[in-house]
DNA sequence: CTCAGTGTTCAGTG
DNA sequence: TCACTGAACACTGA
């Protein structure tokens, strides 16, 4: 569930859940490995009673504003989220794997929160690469300040980026998913910010044109502006984009346009991309 | 049973 | 020191 696209969409939802209301009730998983360091009883602590104030992201991580220090950040891995009870009434006990119906918690929760008005928000992990931490200011320590620019809000001017972009030597798949450069950029959007840009994955950031620099950051804008308007359902992506067709491995996969897609290693990562249009 | 995966970190290398 | 690479991490689902 991951990206930025992602993230911006289960922030919205806690938003609506947690903004303004006071936190009454802390259910924390004791996971050493999701909640880094921290108890859950130090969780506990730190939320229970607290007014939420705000809730912040940068990238692909995000935080609440509490009326008191210190504060949780959160970061979903590579299969995390957050969800709401559906409808009013709450099943306390899930009645199986299969078959539709509301299950509650949902399978792989890590948090439960309450809050006053009777709100429920539970935070889930299924492959427990996800973090939760406190932090007494997140903006201003790791790893939220060692991010770059937030790819949604804090697009540099042309010219910046042209600078940033340039003055690189990886790989240009690879500086578009590295978080001190471009926070929030993931794997399906570098390809598809790539493919829309028609750069080469594999080019050296160095080696782009000022021409190709600019591309790259409106793909880059459009991207993550338009799967931020359609709150991350990917149904709802273009058809155009190469999202849809990029699974289709083993052999003849084509985009919307009849372009023969291929996958290839880049900056450690799974590669689709399209050789006829991309140089 | 094996392996890829919407991510990050860290040891190792140049 | 900086920058980059690749393996490790952890676990589900195909």
């Amino acid at each position: 569930m991951p990206e930025l696209p992602e993230v911006e969409t289960g922030c919205l939802l806690v938003r609506r859940v947690a903004a303004g209301r006071r936190i009454v009730g802390v259910d924390a998983s004791a996971d050493p490995i999701v909640f880094e360091r921290v108890s859950p009883e130090r969780i506990r602590k730190a939320l229970l009673g607290r007014r939420v104030k705000a809730v912040r992201r940068h990238g692909k991580h995000f935080w609440l504003e509490l009326d008191q220090r210190p504060w949780p950040i959160f970061h979903f891995g590579m299969a995390g989220g957050v969800h709401v009870p559906r409808r009013r009434s709450v099943r306390l006990v899930s009645h199986g794997d299969k078959g539709p119906g509301p299950a509650w918690p949902p399978r792989f929760t890590k948090l439960v929160l309450t809050f006053e008005d009777g709100g429920l928000l539970a935070v889930t992990d299924a492959r427990r690469l996800g973090r939760i931490r406190l932090r007494m200011d997140p903006a201003t320590e790791p790893p939220i300040s060692l991010l770059g620019f937030d790819a949604l809000r804090g697009l540099p001017s042309p010219a910046h980026f042209i600078g940033l972009v340039q003055e690189r030597g990886a790989p240009i798949k690879a500086l578009l998913l590295d978080q001190s450069f471009s926070a929030g950029v993931g794997n399906w959007i570098a390809d598809e910010v790539l493919y829309r840009a028609r750069i080469d994955p594999r080019r050296r950031a160095r080696s782009l044109s000022a021409a190709e620099a600019r591309r790259l950051r409106l793909a880059l804008r459009d991207v993550v502006g338009t799967a931020v308007r359609v709150r991350a359902d990917s149904d709802r992506f273009p058809r155009t984009w190469l999202f849809h067709y990029r699974w289709g491995k083993q052999m003849g996969a084509l985009t919307a346009r009849g372009e023969a897609i291929r996958h290839i290693t880049v900056g450690g990562r799974t590669t689709a991309w399209v050789p006829t249009v991309q140089h």
